[in-house]
DNA sequence: AGCACGCCGACT
DNA sequence: GTCGGCGTGCTC
């Protein structure tokens, strides 16, 4: 007889704990599923088991016994060990961070293989090595042919050939008999990325995982995986759960990007879990970025990383020339409109001469208000209580935040004034004034609303790419790793967009998309150009970015990091409380504020924060309030206890039921 | 989350 | 005298 501690598989906080059961099968493992009977009724749940031993100690009441192994699906102890660790480390169940490596979709009902289409597949270039790519190559392969652990921050500017060097690990790696992953922060916008993994691989043996995926194909791919039949994975953030047998290489391709973390429980950060999967296995660990996260550079510095630079592109050709535009100076010229003398007159150059054009805007829709002229009402979305934006596509006002949608009433609501106007500007209007000053070019818009359909984004970047569009307007999705060699001009429309949010990375994030769109001009032999608009030119975040000045950068952001105590030098421990019931929330944030400030005693003036309104306070009904806990990493291990134990309380309580409380670990937004 | 136990209203 | 309402509490 042996004894298994389970972690049941039941959706629910106060049974996230380890069941004991006695098991009469010998051969049970640690990462089985099994069933068993749960609760008074005796209902079969599944479960997996987490520990077996031999003995128990003290007597558990009512034991019961394991009645069947499940010979389908079965996880490993390095992956039981993986969800111990997601529980302590994001504050999430047991059973959450277990179905993170299971396959959501089902079985096929048609058995082994529904294939996701690959796009144009493009030929498989094998171009030489720069001594740059040469160097760094140098450094990784020796660690994976011995099997060794380790992580390797690929700091190399836009075009630096970043990807050639994945490929060649990835090559080695597979040589050695062992499965690669890479990541990528979007797959239906680096297609060109995949493209070349399938190229050289052959698409047989690479596997791709992304959210456009059905359940079934979803299934099949993880199968495949599974099978051994893959041996690389291509995926988001979580392909880093991909069932592969021996993991000689994770890749996290543009490792700055905020999608890496999860904002669903379990909330973690890829990068993290990627780490301790290749501890786990003696892999290597390959994090890239033309602009790496401040917390990732900072991490290379204290040698827990070790960088490798890429500062010349691979085509040889030099970065573009970059200028800045004081759009103030525009105004009280008179020009009004939202495309400076300068930006204007080169877009006229740039097609004359027959090259393409990017603009670069990071708001969606036509115009990011609507007010009365007469009396200065703003139309805002009743639930979320933030502006609504214009969207002239559909003649109406969307929410951002909830996506409820509202007519654009004739006449005021507030004054019965008929002069409701539109203000502010996006995507949408760029595109519109785009095509009034230049009707000869072909302009196409690419953002959230013309992709949200599947496979509409690659029609339109293959439009692109063949030259039949001539100008390209666009969200950060623009800026975003498009390899496009006749782009001769970059439009930064307005480069303050994101540095207006009152976020502590807002600088940190300007300067990446700021650098990332820059970075899609002059990929091809000429020389390509940057303008930059900013009614704040002369803040470090833009300016620097306009010089290319990571380190710069970096040093400034840092000392700032450094005196608000914010990371990379604390874990920012990000607490939501909310309900349905403003007075509960408020009251339950409070509650739990207190104890924070009890057990912070003389510290908790610089490291609690809050409870504040989240900056959108009521959103779907709910209201919330955040609580902030800058934690340094030696009271790491102890605060990871004291909120597991509170949240655990909480669970238990009556006052679970009137509020919820959610824990997000490095937050990527913190508004 | 389920599911059972438990103590009060309109039905055979 | 009993079916059933969902409040409360537990799950090795």
């Amino acid at each position: 007889m042996k004894y298994v501690d389970l972690i049941i598989d039941n959706d629910a906080e106060r049974t996230d704990s380890l069941y004991t059961y006695g098991c009469a099968f010998d051969d049970v493992s640690v990462g089985m599923r099994v069933f068993a009977p749960f609760t008074a009724g005796n209902r079969e749940k599944a479960a997996f088991v987490a520990a077996v031993k031999d003995e128990i100690g003290e007597n558990i009441k009512g034991l019961k016994y394991v009645s069947r192994i499940d010979g389908e699906i079965a996880l490993d102890a390095n992956t039981i060990d993986i969800c111990v660790w997601m529980r302590k480390r994001y504050f999430c169940r047991y059973i959450e961070a277990v179905h993170c490596f299971l396959p959501a979709g089902s079985p096929s009902k048609r058995g082994k293989s529904r294939r996701p289409e690959f796009d144009e597949i493009p030929d498989d270039i094998r171009v030489s090595l720069t001594d740059e790519q040469d160097a760094a190559l140098k450094r990784i392969l020796p660690r994976i042919d011995g099997g060794r652990y380790r992580t390797f921050l690929i700091h190399g500017v836009t075009g630096s050939g970043k990807t050639e060097v994945y490929l060649r690990a990835a090559e080695r790696t597979l040589e050695k008999g062992k499965d690669v992953i890479v990541l990528v922060p979007e797959i239906s916008l680096t297609p060109q990325t995949i493209g070349r993994f399938v190229a050289r691989f052959g698409k047989e043996r690479v596997a791709a995982l992304h959210s456009k995926l059905s359940a079934g194909e979803r299934y099949d791919e993880w199968r495949r995986i599974k099978d051994g039949a893959a041996q690389i994975v291509i995926g988001a953030r979580s392909a880093v759960f991909a069932p592969v047998g021996d993991i000689g290489l994770i890749v996290v391709d543009e490792e700055h990007e905020g999608s890496y973390k999860s904002d669903m429980s379990p909330k973690y950060d890829t990068a993290e879990v990627a780490i301790k999967r290749a501890g786990q296995n003696g892999a290597v660990v390959i994090l890239g970025s033309a602009t790496p996260s401040l917390v990732s550079n900072y991490r290379a510095g204290r040698r827990l990383y070790e960088r490798l630079r890429l500062k010349r592109r691979s085509t040889g050709t030099p970065l573009p020339n970059v200028s800045i535009v004081d759009m103030r100076d525009e105004l009280k010229n008179g020009n009004k409109t939202i495309f400076s003398l300068e930006l204007y007159r080169a877009m006229d150059e740039s097609l004359a001469a027959g090259k393409q054009i990017i603009l670069f805007l990071n708001r969606r829709g036509h115009s990011t208000f609507v007010s009365c002229r007469s009396c200065g009402y703003v139309m805002q979305c009743d639930d979320c209580g933030i502006a609504l934006t214009y969207h002239r596509a559909e003649d109406e006002a969307q929410c951002h935040f909830c996506g409820k949608r509202r007519e654009i009433p004739p006449l005021c609501p507030c004054c019965g004034g008929k002069y409701m106007r539109f203000f502010g500007a996006g995507t949408e209007k760029v595109e519109e004034l785009a095509r009034e000053l230049f009707p000869y070019a072909a302009t196409e818009r690419l953002d959230l609303d013309t992709t949200r359909k599947k496979g509409s984004a690659s029609g339109l970047l293959t439009r692109f790419r063949k030259g039949k569009t001539r100008i390209l307007v666009g969200t950060q999705l623009v800026a975003k790793g498009l390899d496009f060699s006749n782009v001769g001009l970059v439009g930064i429309v307005s480069a303050d967009v994101s540095l207006n949010i009152p976020d502590f990375r807002s600088a940190e994030r300007s300067f990446q998309l700021i650098t990332q769109a820059a970075g899609r001009a002059g990929r091809g032999d000429e020389t390509g150009r940057v303008i930059i608009q900013s009614y704040k030119p002369e803040h470090y975040a833009i300016c620097l970015a306009a010089e290319n000045d990571y380190d710069a950068f970096y040093s400034a952001e840092l000392s700032l990091r450094k005196a608000m105590e914010y990371p990379p030098f604390c874990d920012l421990v990000q607490i939501t409380v909310s309900s349905r019931d403003e007075t509960a929330a408020t009251a339950g944030a409070d509650e739990f504020a207190e104890l924070l400030r009890a057990r912070e005693g003389a510290a908790s003036r610089k490291r609690v924060l809050g409870p504040n309104r989240a900056r959108i306070y009521k959103s779907s009904e709910l209201f919330r309030r955040l609580i902030y806990v800058k934690t340094p990493p030696s009271d790491r291990e102890d605060i990871e206890l004291f909120l597991s134990e509170k949240k655990r309380n909480f669970a238990m309580s009556k006052d679970s039921k009137k509020y919820s409380i959610s824990i997000d670990v490095n937050p990527y937004n913190c508004t």
